[in-house]
RNA sequence: CGAGGCGUAACUCAGUUUGGUAGAGUGCUUGGUUUGGGACCAAGAUGCCGCAGGUUCGAGUCCUGUCGCCUCGACCA
């Protein structure tokens, strides 16, 4: 009976729909909400609290790493836009236009940014003027928008809350070496952080950011097999220095154009982690982003110092400075179980009457639902243990289902055959460097280039499609 | 943007074939009994049947349009 009484509000198995879980979990675990504008979402307080964590943590490394905050407007004007060719041409098709001002119609129609490398390009034409002026580091936390045509809760919607790096430096070599260092940044906080492997490459050439000479990105993959480009980061050579006039004098006086790169991430990280992480009692937090790390659990609080005890486990946790919560509501304990399951909350600590006689209390880990009895005593430690274990436990079981799911192919019946035997995952397999060959791998297997891997490995002498030399190992695979 | 499916209470859905004034379970409110995996009993409240037109004496039901969600494709940092 209590099993079909879980019917009722479960959600939809992961086995059977993922998209339809995927919806489920967004909607039940209270993470947004749709608006009457499409992909256009409200960001619920649980959610947003997500969010506030990621950004926290990603701020402190920006900062630790030399980078400052700045804030630019929303409006681009459209003749700024169009100043660098292969940048405007990316965009225009997704962005939104603004084209008047109260009743009167504008001069000059203004995007709302989609990205913002030509203010920030706009920017440092005004400010930089010496080598003593660089470089510059800068990073800023706006939403911005683009007119997408399928949209999801975060994986793709209208607007979106990011963070865009932009720096200038004065040599190619610097520029470089930072598009490298954030790469590196998003990785560690990938793993570090929200317990997500990830692996790094570079984007093809039909594939990169629109004006950038590089691409870099970190592709995660999901527990489907589907891969998500969870992070970029762009090496932009003088490009846009040229196209917008940015020059400075250098030590021997002579005019002579800076590097740039940019780099962010969004709010799509919250739709890798449901994805990595869930399973069909709902969301799995890490850790490290969890707006609640532990929750407390009392049993048959109505009786004696039960609510009492449970309220000094609340203030140890908050003191020991986790973020805690103690569930005092007159909602059974079965139903607080499933309640806190379905929010991914990492560690539950249960306390009822036979606990507190024994001194103890039971910890309960979210992610392999291991229960253990701890004594009283040892609390903090107990309940700091358990979040690590999470934490590792949940980042192995990710990089089992990535390795588990990574192929080595070398021709296209192997990928095809690969893919039909055991779903979507990363696909291995070498390729000419010929976009013709991209092209024709895609159509035949259905699996596009997601990047070309910084670790490489030889799998074969020769192109996968068209058996050429082959000059690269890629990564293929199917993507959100 | 193309093909398909679905929009009825907060949620999941029945009712649409054959037009006649709105239903169930869950949730919510109140009271009582409960409490170690989504408790039980009793009494209540809740609907522009997605939206806009049309046909009709009468539309949740038929017709047209439109918006939204889901799937597949195209597109896409």
């Amino acid at each position: 009976m209590a099993k079909d009484k879980k019917m009722v509000t479960a959600i939809t198995s992961m086995d059977e729909d993922f998209a339809q879980w995927y919806t489920d979990i967004c909607k039940k675990a209270e993470l947004v909400e749709y608006t009457s504008v499409k992909g256009c979402m409200v960001i619920r307080p649980y959610g947003y609290a997500i969010w506030e964590n990621i950004q926290r943590i990603l701020d402190g490394m920006f900062k630790a790493t030399g980078h400052e905050n700045v804030c630019m407007p929303m409006f681009i004007p459209e003749s700024l836009l169009e100043k660098e060719k292969d940048h405007v041409e990316g965009f225009a098709p997704e962005v939104a236009w603004v084209t008047h001002g109260g009743n009167d119609k504008l001069e000059e129609r203004l995007c709302v940014r989609p990205t913002s490398e030509t203010l920030f390009c706009e920017h440092y034409a005004n400010i930089v003027h010496s080598y003593r002026d660089l470089p510059k580091l800068y990073n800023q936390w706006v939403s911005v928008v683009r007119w997408e045509k399928t949209t999801r809760p975060f994986l793709r919607s209208r607007e979106f809350l990011w963070q865009e790096g932009h720096t200038i430096h004065a040599t190619a070599e610097e520029a470089i070496e930072e598009t490298e260092r954030m790469l590196q940044v998003y990785k560690t906080f990938c793993e570090e952080s929200l317990a997500m492997p990830v692996i790094t490459g570079r984007k093809t050439e039909s594939d990169k950011f629109a004006g950038a000479v590089a691409t870099y990105a970190i592709e995660a993959l999901m527990h489907d097999g589907k891969a998500l480009q969870a992070g970029t980061s762009h090496y932009f050579g003088d490009g846009f220095a040229k196209a917008f006039d940015i020059e400075y004098t250098d030590k021997d006086n002579k005019r002579v154009f800076p590097h740039q790169t940019s780099w962010g991430v969004t709010t799509r990280l919250i739709g890798a982690v449901i994805m990595t992480h869930g399973d069909n009692n709902g969301l799995v937090l890490p850790p490290a982003v969890a707006p609640i790390q532990t929750v407390i659990v009392p049993v048959a609080q109505h009786k004696e110092g039960v609510l009492e005890k449970a309220s000094e486990l609340r203030d140890r946790l908050a003191a020991a400075g986790l973020r805690v919560k103690l569930d005092d509501s007159e909602n059974s304990p079965g139903w607080k179980f499933a309640e806190y399951e379905m929010k991914g909350v990492p560690v539950r600590v249960e306390i009822g009457p036979r606990d507190i006689e024994e001194n103890q209390c039971v910890i309960v880990t979210r992610h392999d639902s291991e229960k253990t009895t701890v004594s009283l005593d040892k609390l903090e430690e107990a309940v700091q243990e358990a979040l690590k274990r999470v934490h590792d436990g949940m980042y192995a079981k990710a990089l089992e289902n990535q390795q588990k799911r990574t192929y080595e192919c070398t021709s296209i019946d192997e990928i095809k055959d690969t893919l039909a035997k055991n779903g979507d995952g990363f696909i291995m397999a070498m390729w000419c460097g010929d976009e013709a060959c991209e092209d024709s791998v895609k159509e035949q297997t259905g699996v596009g280039s997601r990047c070309i891997p910084t670790l490489q490995k030889n799998l074969s002498d020769k192109c996968v499609c068209c058996g050429k030399p082959a000059k690269h190992m890629v990564c293929w695979g199917n993507a959100y």
